[in-house]
DNA sequence: AGCACGCCGACT
DNA sequence: GTCGGCGTGCTC
């Protein structure tokens, strides 16, 4: 038997930070790293008239190029290869996503690591007090080192650099410290810089209901083999508590667990439940981490030394040295998707890694996609259910009040109207729930009809009131009010249909008396508005909010009693086959709003089809009746999770460039797929829901298929030919597997 | 994707 | 004269 070589190598096939999907060859540095040439090693080459930072992929006897071609790696960049999980899931993701490995591999790594710093080695520095330093130094007017005394006095073990600062404390305080001789500093093993011994728990567990203990026993009885379940558990009923006792019992294993949460829920709120809870290292990788943090907690991660690591979307690519478990929570949001680049899903790569690793996956929601459900009520995940409630209080159904020929004021009917200031008077909190940001969603002319367009984009401007101008939001060209329309001239212009704003506005004058909070992307752009009025809101004053989605996800809102949805047809009739589940997912969070506490909720959705047979399911049966309903719909049109879709689209501001692309590309696919007598269809080119964006032309070609299989086949037959097509170098392109929206 | 090369227009 | 616009081609 041959055993493979290790070293010396003739050739490295090495994966580059490029679009490009193939491997580059590569001779040799001539000083090779201690472990020798390995696969999952950063080297820096040069490439073209630069130098990049690349990975081994593997080791080969010959190229197909000619010796004198190669170029010679410039130097190893590490002693050790990159960690094999974490190899394995760029190389699972860049194969099922058709992407680029090397491009995969370069936004997997930190940012320090793709620049080609070294790993941190494996030792962090922790300061402790001088065991020689008198009790109580004088510091005279230094408060700030007084401060940094005391702080240290409290750990007698030692703080690491990253705790010191997190306190507001600098180096400069430090090494003035240091000078004095009143602190040292300890070089330690990482891999032993846990925390100090005792037990695992800080505070005790919380005491389950029978739902949630069933939930755990099953959960306990496969923690050492790949068991998928989705836990589909209605707002407020306990799905934390069970993710923190299932980590507790891996945790207790020595394992780690890795939990990923939507982009809005990584807040300062969720992660002390979690530190609460836990004596062991609890990670958070967030966008406010510098480059050096995130390098940190993806070392630890790798060594095993952080032992909870909770992050968003990007979260899914941190190494594991001993893995227990991975939790998705809120496995239906869409910000798991990522939308550009590498298009993954970051739960259904959480559920290749489970697999890869041997370990279970929970997927938890209130609104679980079709996808997770349609592989619970299959049978190929575990379904696990909490259908209680911790409050009193079952969930609060819908109730329909039909919108036509009605008058409103800021969108709201006189019903509503009636039961804002009924729950006020009550000296409750009211919800008002609008998706829609600005004043109005249009500017028309009452003369002739012209109405405020945005010159780049098919799209009305949003008109907004303060500041006062005309807004897209589709791209960001934004103008000021006219004083007459431009076609008639005449001066009758008037704001149509309402927003965040004009709701606000309205309500305003209705309740005088009552403190509004609105909550928007505009009213909480100034760093921590959001959170100083949701403390003011938990505080429990009758108070009116009227907000966007940002308010329906998530937030505990004990004291709203009364939710009002302005509109709930934003996806009835859209052109996107999942309008309908994103509609009904964010309907039943926002109802999920009201009455969470001691008192028993309502929630009134306007609508303009009151009889609408999905709406008035989603009212009657709630979500889980609904989502049964359209899985059998999507069944019966061969749609997903029933069938596997591709989107290729193209965009261009030169729209014939554009087409021509879209057509040669669905022509090349269509003679594939009828050559091949592959079973995978071919749609389009079509014109994209908005065709026109940023002055740039979007069309859509669809691939679908029965089976993944053939899906598969049939899209990297279609990147292939893009890649050797000389158009397409011209007109930008993506391929995106699985996609969550057609636009 | 970068990056260089190369070929045209409008400036100190 | 040259600064710089972006089309084209290449990267082991």
């Amino acid at each position: 038997m041959p055993t493979p070589a290790v070293s010396p190598a003739s050739i490295l096939r090495v994966a580059l930070p490029s679009p490009l999907r193939r491997l580059f060859d590569y001779l040799p540095a001539a000083r090779a790293p201690s472990c020798g040439w390995q696969p999952g090693l950063r080297v820096r080459v040069p490439f073209g008239h630069r130098e990049v930072v690349g990975v081994v992929i593997e080791l080969a006897d010959t190229s197909e190029l000619s010796h004198d071609k190669l170029r010679a790696v410039s130097e190893a960049l590490d002693d050790t290869p990159l960690p094999a999980d974490w190899q394995w899931l760029c190389r699972f993701a860049a194969r099922y996503y058709q992407h680029s490995l090397g491009d995969t591999l370069h936004h997997a790594l930190p940012a320090r690591l793709r620049q080609g710093f070294p790993m941190a080695g494996r030792t962090h520095t922790l300061w402790r007090r001088h065991p020689g330093a008198p009790e109580a130094p004088d510091f005279g007017r230094a408060t700030r080192q007084a401060e940094l005394w005391a702080l240290l006095g409290q750990h007698p073990g030692g703080l690491p650099t990253r705790a010191i600062t997190a306190h507001g404390l600098t180096h400069d305080v430090l090494n003035r410290l240091l000078h004095k001789g009143l602190v040292e500093r300890r070089e330690v093993e990482t891999a032993t810089a846990g925390p100090a011994g005792g037990s695992l728990l800080a505070t005790p567990a919380l005491p389950l209901n029978q739902e949630q203990s069933d939930v755990l026993a099953a959960l306990h009885e496969k923690l050492a083999e790949f068991h998928p379940c989705l836990l589909e558990g209605v707002t407020g009923s306990g799905k934390t508590e069970v993710y923190l006792q299932l980590i507790e019992a891996v945790a207790a294993k020595g394992q780690q667990a890795l939990v990923l949460v939507p982009e809005i829920g990584l807040t300062p709120q969720t992660l002390a439940r979690f530190r609460q809870r836990f004596n062991v290292a609890v990670l958070a990788l967030h966008s406010a981490l510098t480059d050096a943090e995130r390098l940190d907690v993806w070392e630890a991660a790798a060594s095993g030394r952080a032992r909870i690591i909770i992050g968003t979307r990007s979260a899914i690519f941190t190494p594991l040295a001993n893995p227990g478990a991975i939790i998705v929570d809120e496995e239906h949001d869409g910000s798991y998707k990522q939308q550009d680049g590498l298009r993954y899903h970051a739960r259904d790569l959480a559920v290749a890694r489970a697999h890869y690793h041997g370990i279970p996956v929970v997927l938890g929601s209130a609104t679980p996609s079709l996808e997770s459900l349609h592989q619970a009520l299959g049978g190929h995940y575990r379904h696990l259910h909490l259908t209680r409630r911790a409050s009193r209080h079952p969930p609060a159904r819908l109730e329909l009040i039909d919108l036509r020929h009605r008058r409103r004021q800021g969108g709201l009917l006189p019903d509503a109207i009636k039961a804002v200031k009924a729950t006020l008077d009550a000296g409750k909190q009211v919800l008002v729930f609008i998706n829609r940001r600005g004043f109005a969603p249009t500017l028309a002319c009452h003369a002739c009809g012209w109405m405020a367009e945005c010159h780049q984009c098919d799209a009305r401007m949003t008109l907004h009131r303060a500041p006062p101008l005309l807004a897209c939001h589709h791209c960001d060209s934004r103008r000021g009010l006219p004083d007459a329309c431009p076609d008639c001239q005449s001066g009758d212009l008037r704001a149509l249909g309402s927003g965040t704003e004009r709701s606000e506005e309205t309500l305003q004058t209705l309740f005088p008396e009552t403190v509004i909070h609105r909550i928007d992307r505009d009213s909480t752009r100034r760093k921590d508005s959001f959170e100083q009025a949701l403390r003011e809101i938990q505080r429990g004053e009758p108070c009116l909010l009227v907000g966007t989605q940002m308010l329906a996800k998530g937030h505990h809102l004990p004291h709203v009693t009364l939710v009002v949805v302005v509109n709930a047809d934003g996806g009835l009739y859209a052109a996107d086959f999942r309008a309908m589940e994103h509609n009904a997912q964010l309907l039943e969070q926002v109802a999920g709003r009201a009455g969470r506490a001691a008192d028993p909720g309502r929630v009134l959705v306007q609508t303009l089809h009151p009889d609408d047979p999905h709406l008035t399911l989603l009212a009657e049966r709630g979500y889980g009746a609904l989502a049964r309903e359209l899985l059998q719909e999507r069944r019966l049109a061969g749609l997903p999770p029933c069938g596997f879709m591709a989107l290729l689209r193209v965009e261009s501001p030169n729209a014939q460039a554009a087409t021509a692309l879209a057509r040669n590309a669905a022509a090349a696919l269509g003679d594939w797929l009828a050559q091949t007598a592959t079973r995978a269809r071919c749609l389009g080119p079509v014109p994209a829901p908005m065709e026109r964006r940023q002055n740039r032309y979007h069309l859509h070609v669809m691939i679908s298929a029965e089976r993944r299989s053939r899906l598969h086949a049939a899209a990297s037959f279609l990147a292939r030919w893009l890649e050797a097509s000389p158009e397409a170098r011209r007109v930008r392109w993506s391929l995106d597997i699985d996609p969550q929206t057609l636009a």
